[in-house]
DNA sequence: GTCAACACGATTGTTGATAATCTAGGAGAC
DNA sequence: GTCTCCTAGATTATCAACAATCGTGTTGAC
């Protein structure tokens, strides 16, 4: 049945318990990696993504490409046109807005249903990263805020325990990567930013979900009017800003 | 690599625009194929789905299969573990719930939406629908009615243009048919409903999308809880009914 | 009698090859 | 010179076979 001295891509079994990098990429990892591609820029958007490349490229089979594009066909993050390939969605400005816009009624709900059920720890967790924050701020860290900012939703919508909501924001919020740090930039953003999310905080504290949710609303969007803004006044200026990296 | 004598390539002559059906299923009819039999409920919740029955039943190869179930995974309605296949997902009372909930903010987003952009054709639509379903409640056609009430969403979703939350709620909708049928069925129920609805369409005729925005909210909010109610209820019953359906 | 190790059957994961389809480039007719 | 038809290359979609893995039933020891 088996004859073991053949095939010689199976000397390179499984490492258990070697942190190494694995020499296969398992299906799981190539969906992550090429989803962290996109949303690093290697892959431009309207760009055709070919499956015996990125098969090369993943070092996986190409039936394993075909079930990640599928994935992130479902995550809106590339389109598929039958017989015609794949290549990577184009998130126009509009739909940035309609994504932000989602967005905002979801976290909304999220922060209403933490401020029901929100445990004392949970609270006292949130209040602790709204204080780092507020750090941050005054040390005119504004990556280190941003990071905060992220940090204070995810410990918002933790709180939640509301797995619909959440799954549903981190697919939002993995569509539009590429215009998470334009706001901050706006000079006036930051300070008012801070202040909107202690209010959402403050509410969430005082487990009033009315006041929880409409703070939550009323920060994100403000999020978005500042995103339309400064996407129409790119549109005027220069090209696309791609140089607006984390790192 | 081709004998150049005759080919019968040339047999093979192009229907650009006729969209001929083709004889074998394909890929893409194999998933809606699929999905409407979980709607029906020909599969039952936490029934395993093994690749070669539904590769015979579809009459499509096991490839195929496969990548119709990564799609139904990402939409919500499969659940699968590695190396250990896949079952269709059972929705708890909670989940259904979260996602009514999830529902309704997305909802009064596109109620908010068409009270902005719906055209004068559109609200005209929408009214006609309105008094469609107020003719069928008075014939105590509940069916009827219940086909009005999703055609009226629709039609103010249709109104809304907002593709992402669109897309969301027909995801979202996927996830619960089994429970759509059950609030109808609540004695008092549908002559409530209709008055929400009339509101929900009067807020948009008016331009009022704040209005709007809440009569969808506190809409599905009595959706939701008429379903929190029957499902405790249910509970305490007889198990799952799966007879309520359309026909 | 109970527990653990083992082997078998069933099912999933992967690979390579084959057929169907689309895009691009060139030959020929007008 | 331009347009149309056709051929060739490239790419996707599908299929059938192989390898790896998991669950289950059985056997054996204590």
């Amino acid at each position: 049945m088996s004859d073991p001295a053949r095939t010689p891509a199976t000397a390179v079994r499984r490492a258990a318990g070697t942190p190494r990098r694995p020499p296969v990429r398992s299906a799981d990892e190539a969906y992550q990696e090429l989803r962290e591609a996109i949303h690093r820029g290697e892959l431009m958007p309207n760009e055709r993504l070919i499956e015996v490349e990125l098969a090369a490229r993943l070092q996986v089979s190409r039936a394993v490409v075909r079930t990640v594009l599928v994935r992130l066909v479902q995550d809106g993050l590339v389109v598929s046109t039958p017989n015609r390939g794949a290549h990577v969605r184009l998130v126009t400005e509009e739909e940035a807005v309609e994504i932000l816009q989602a967005r905002a009624v979801l976290e909304a709900l999220t922060a209403r249903q933490a401020a029901l059920h929100a445990t004392a720890r949970e609270i006292t967790t949130i209040r602790r990263v709204l204080d780092r924050m507020t750090q941050k701020l005054e040390q005119d860290d504004l990556l280190g805020y941003s990071e905060g900012n992220a940090d204070l939703h995810a410990a918002i919508i933790a709180a939640a325990r509301h797995e619909t909501a959440a799954r549903m924001i981190a697919g939002l919020r993995a569509q539009l990567v590429r215009f998470q740090y334009r706001t901050i930039l706006v000079p006036s953003r930051p300070a008012q930013s801070l202040g909107e999310h202690t209010a959402v905080v403050e509410a969430i504290a005082n487990r009033d979900p009315d006041a929880a949710e409409a703070a939550m609303r009323r920060h994100l969007g403000h999020v978005e009017s500042t995103l339309a803004n400064t996407a129409s006044a790119a549109r005027r200026g220069a090209g696309p800003s791609d140089g607006t990296r984390t790192a």
